[in-house]
DNA sequence: CGAGCAGTTGATTCGTATCAACCTTGGTGG
DNA sequence: CCACCAAGGTTGATACGAATCAACTGCTCG
């Protein structure tokens, strides 16, 4: 946790805010966080919210406040991959460019924070330590995406399945460090099923098998508990 | 082309680089190049070279001047996936990091433009303009990434070689806009599969299959000219 | 109560891995 | 000069894992 001398020169919405300490906003001081935080404004949106739309330009960025957010890719004849799951309190957006490749849909119910265009890119303009930070952001989802290629080009589909609940074990709980030991999933099976590059009836059916393996429980279908991380850890190729 | 009106001032060694332009070093004002010119090494390196050995801290970076590099992932099992390709003039190395996650291998012959981790430091530290530079070549490397992952996730043996043969034919030559319609594969098969998430011999079988079709044709299990480049293009999937 | 969506489970098909044989090329040494 | 060998690549037969097709359950909502 950071020290604030001068809390009362942030804006109050930021107080409280995680972005702030891990997110981009840490490299803002309170002059600039109160310029920005005049343009910005609070979004709460359903699962299945289209966020961003690739290829189409976006008029503005945002911070995740809470909930899930999975970047998607779709092929011309309907396929479909989710090439990434994003986390409170990770900047959401593409820096530099008119508009994503990607695409951005809202997983679980999202709470953003969100801010035009130039309004980052006027304070990119004059502070490096900005541009640093969502530079930190972009290695980090590149480190994700090649870990990501790693599972799906080389595992197999329980490899692939056990990597999945690993994931979201580290990530659904934003404030903690390391592995969460129970959580409930954000996705449903079609979204697991296109992070995997498997089938719903692939994934329901490893599900199963972990549960009867002993290895986690799973109660309502959404909800998880790991009862045997170990194990998991090695049944996703380590 | 850029017009230099100062030529002169600049290191001999880097007048006609390509890094100058579409790498890094376009960054840089004379003077900066000049100091950097002053801690660079040239380095030539066999394929299969290892240049960055992945969880190891590195002392130096480089531009590549020429070849081609993997970007490697290993399991603990030995299982190898191949998590990218550079090509000149890319900026190789981890910024902001002891060490990388992934491990680099000339899969060509490499001609490497090489600096010490502190030099590249200290003039990040006084100028914005390289920290640009660097996190657009991460964000083009995110976007690379992801696009794989769609290859890796969803599309089939035949999608998959059809699109590996589509992305050299966009690369191996840093010269070149578009597509180049002749070229030389700079991977063995074994690089391919690995990078394709397959084995050899399917990647084997769908060479084959492309050329009995007469959309490729292979001379020496090496060279490659495409001879209908619309329909490799349909059977990447697009 | 019925419709529709999310998820599970089972039977079958199909694509890719695996195992194995073989070909080609380049280098080495008798 | 040629026999030999190893590495890279191709081709064929078979096995296996995941996709596909299909039936079924439970749940929520109108």
């Amino acid at each position: 946790m950071r020290l604030d001398i001068h809390n009362s020169d942030i804006p109050v919405l930021c107080r409280a805010c995680e972005a702030r300490h891990k997110g981009i906003c840490g490299a803002l001081d309170p002059g600039q966080l109160v310029r920005l935080g005049r343009r910005t404004g609070r979004r709460e949106v359903e699962p299945g919210t289209e966020l961003i739309a690739a290829g189409i330009p976006a008029e503005s960025y945002a911070n995740i406040l809470s909930g899930v957010v999975k970047l998607t890719k779709l092929m011309p004849d309907g396929r479909q991959q989710i090439v990434g799951l994003q986390f409170a309190p990770d900047f959401l957006g593409r820096p530099f460019s008119e508009s994503s490749e990607v695409g951005a849909e809202a997983a679980s119910t999202v709470r953003l924070c969100t801010f035009p265009r130039s309004a980052l890119e006027d304070i990119v303009r004059c502070s490096p330590a900005l541009e640093h930070r969502l530079h930190r952001q972009a290695l980090r989802e590149l480190d994700d995406a090649r870990d990501w290629m790693m599972t799906l080009g080389q595992k197999s589909a329980a490899e692939k399945v056990a990597s999945f609940l690993l994931l979201l074990s580290r990530h659904v709980d934003p404030l903690k460090e390391g592995y969460s030991q129970e959580f409930d999933i954000p996705l449903k099976r079609a979204d697991i099923a296109d992070f995997l590059g498997l089938t719903i009836e692939t994934v329901s059916r490893h599900f199963t098998r972990l549960r009867k393996a002993g290895i986690v429980a799973i109660e309502t279908n959404r909800h998880v508990t790991i009862t045997d991380h170990g194990a998991l850890m090695a049944a996703s190729g380590l």
